[in-house]
DNA sequence: TTCTATAGGAACCTTATGGTTACTTTGTAC
DNA sequence: GTACAAAGTAACCATAAGGTTCCTATAGAA
């Protein structure tokens, strides 16, 4: 129960993984480097991804500053999510992971 | 209990983080981009990674085919870590993401 | 007036990951 | 002959992350 450090990190990178770590962050992200998503459009894109786990994932991007999320005051209720600024500017970095894990499983067989 | 498809992943970019994910790797991997290490130096450098999170994340490494192992086969054993071909090609990559860190702390103050 | 659609919360369970402690091996130095 | 060094392994525990199921609110449609 230590209090933490100053700096939670030994690497700056380690931020990073934070942000994009997780089972389904990465796929959250590539669908809404498209565009614009609304929560049933995840639901059906990505059955696999539990409503639970969904929310959890797109509040902790929104916390991080990755993606912003509306509200539209109506009956039945209607969200949507989608890249801010900050999201954008990870979209090199998301490149380059894909690249490399393309690269990478290649190397592997 | 379910068999495992033949592709893992939703996105190539996943391999990648399951490869450097985990909570010391990205450090491990930093020390060896400055060349071999053996375990005791590496357990004086990262005093607070446990030995067996240390040589887990290693093994893992090593079954990446990101770093090699060599042992010298003398009393006490000596065992060098060092950065592969493939692990080489992760560097761009690892700068990128401590690029990114920096820019997201920076940016979230 | 009952049903539907949408987005989410609450309670609970399971598994993965990380951490701790103690033990092992074996040649050399004391 | 005892102690030490290096690189582990084994058994165990704690916490985090992910997953399942059921519940809620509310306007309009049937």
């Amino acid at each position: 129960m230590a209090n933490q450090p100053a700096q939670p990190y030994n690497l700056p990178a380690e931020a990073t993984l934070e942000v994009i770590g997780g089972k389904w962050k990465l796929l959250i992200l590539c669908y809404l480097n498209c565009g614009p998503m609304r929560t049933s459009e995840f639901r059906k894109e990505i059955p696999d991804l539990s409503q639970k786990v969904l929310t959890q994932s797109l509040r902790e991007l929104e916390e991080a500053g990755i993606i912003t999320r509306t509200v539209y005051n109506q009956v039945p209720p209607k969200v949507v999510y989608e890249m801010s600024e900050l999201g954008n500017s990870l979209r090199t970095i998301l490149d380059q992971l894909g690249e490399w894990g393309e690269y990478y499983i290649e190397a592997r067989k």
